[in-house]
DNA sequence: GCTGCAACTGCAACGACTTGCATTTGCGAC
DNA sequence: GTCGCAAATGCAAGTCGTTGCAGTTGCAGC
């Protein structure tokens, strides 16, 4: 695959060393689509790759978060999500009563970003956050 | 102390049971200032009160967190922090490199709210956020 | 003051994730 | 091609937080 030579291209640049390992843990994450979750890529891998270790699947994507790859999100299930980084930033809306995830455009909290920098000095780092709270269908239904 | 006795009519008013656990495990959040961990708050009522078990510390946070009387905030460090909720609402920019928390007015991000409300019908819940990035005196220092 | 029941607690087992350490391996230098 | 070392891996043990369940307890009604 075409996927894999690539992976390996950003982790060299990276400054990483390319293993199997974590070429196929990346392209895992990467096929995945949307988000999964850390126990499902364990699980997924195991299938596929057998010999690699949960730990390992951790690790790479810890530090496969710090360069940037991918992105990790909290989405208060106590499971972390995984997301391969695309070209476009965006958030997520996470309904606490359906649990559905909704993508919300950058540009919402673009402008709270440059506030905060403007007036506070802060430099925040808006580049996937999680929002929680109604989504439309729950309001109605409640 | 006059605490506990609010904290008991709290938990009344709730139409929860006031138990000796539940009315120490929250007095202990409301007198520990700012913010506490999980884990920390643990530890203090291990000392003050050794036969609370950790469950039941979890348990009456999460649902206090649910009646509104705390808020937990996930600082990313993959413990919760708890906090007791006063009259106003606010936010944390959490510095990356440094640690520091800094609370911020509630007014920066009600208008993302509001926004989010009106184009997207989606009642975010942003009472309590905490936001990541880098703060002013580590971008001078980097 | 007693009774009943729903809610709460404590225990133990479990799942998610991290960490320490010995072994292995990628890869740049020779 | 092979050498050496830093980095990555796999294993096992440990931590943090959650959950199921049986026993206990607060409290409203009598």
């Amino acid at each position: 695959m075409a996927c894999e030579n690539e992976t390996a291209i950003v982790l060299r640049e990276a400054g990483q060393k390319v293993t199997p390992q974590r070429v196929h843990i990346l392209c895992e994450v990467r096929h995945s689509g949307v988000h999964i979750t850390a126990s499902r890529l364990i699980e997924e891998l195991r299938t596929s790759h057998p010999f690699i270790d949960a730990s390992t699947v951790y690790r790479t994507l810890a530090s496969a978060a710090d360069l940037g790859l991918v992105y990790e999100t909290d989405m208060g299930s106590g499971e972390s999500e995984f997301e391969w980084v695309g070209k476009d930033r965006h958030h997520h809306l996470i309904c606490r009563t359906c649990g559905d995830v909704t993508s919300l455009d950058n540009s919402y909290l673009d402008g709270v970003a440059t506030l905060l920098y403007e007036e506070v000095g802060f430099q925040a780092d808006l580049g996937h956050f999680a929002i929680f709270g109604l989504c439309k269908s729950c309001q109605t239904k409640a």
